[in-house]
DNA sequence: ACCAAAATTAGTAATAATTCCTAATTTTTA
DNA sequence: TAAAAATTAGGAATTATTACTAATTTTGGT
């Protein structure tokens, strides 16, 4: 991969989150620095970027991928109310180990859970 | 829920396949049954089957969403080369269990495993 | 069985997310 | 510093899905 002062820009933007933004959230915060970065740069650089293993694309969320500039395994929630995406640490996992059976070769898994946030929770109690 | 002769056709049809079709799989069958079902249609009678808990709806294996008959909990292998979706037993797997803190309601989780499968294994080793 | 209310439909338009295309520019190589 | 390779902007195209609307079907009470 050459460099680029575009994918430098979308690197460095990603990496100012904690939450796990989707290409169109990216994108707003991208383009307030630099007007001239397309959206076709954005997702070609987010998926050049995830196929390296730079970076994460985290599917299954919602409707868009999101992207994730923390490669440290672990896994996600995702609050059925209100959307949000948490970080759910491998420790805090009892990590599922599969029965093989010389069927599959497993290379990585995802583990997206879901349910109501603790905020969302507190609100429907009022 | 009221009756709908397409409503049957759709459920039908999606009980017939073993693996878990796409909206756009979906409807080549359920067309070819009835040619006047449309896409609106389909659509909109597999959200609300999902909905009310009659069929699965599975994210983040691709592109689009697939959708699964088999409502017994069960998780699912993807290969990376042929993309087919393969069900990995509850049974096989060690369930994961989150320290949960407090924080989060977790109502139901996916878990999504990546390789490949043995089919493409083979292939590559010719 | 009959009828009004509610649900559902087909078909099409609209939207959202993403990829593809092309000529111009930038980066690398040597 | 010139040729080759990679990358770009911007817009068109594609894919997956939802929204809209007037017509039809289903349902529940009589």
């Amino acid at each position: 991969m050459n460099y680029s002062k575009q994918r430098e820009t979308i690197l460095d933007t990603l990496r100012e989150y904690t939450v796990h933004p989707s290409a169109e959230q990216l994108y707003e915060k991208v383009h307030s620095k630099d007007k001239t970065i397309s959206k076709g740069t954005l997702y070609r650089n987010l998926n050049q970027l995830a196929a390296s293993g730079i970076i994460k694309k985290i599917d299954g969320l919602d409707t868009s991928a999101h992207f994730d500039h923390n490669t440290h395994e672990h896994y996600h929630f995702i609050c059925n109310r209100c959307k949000k995406i948490y970080d759910i640490e491998k420790e805090d996992v009892k990590i599922p180990e599969i029965k093989q059976k010389d069927e599959f070769i497993i290379t990585n898994h995802d583990i997206i859970f879901k349910g109501i946030c603790k905020e969302c929770r507190k609100k429907n109690l009022d």
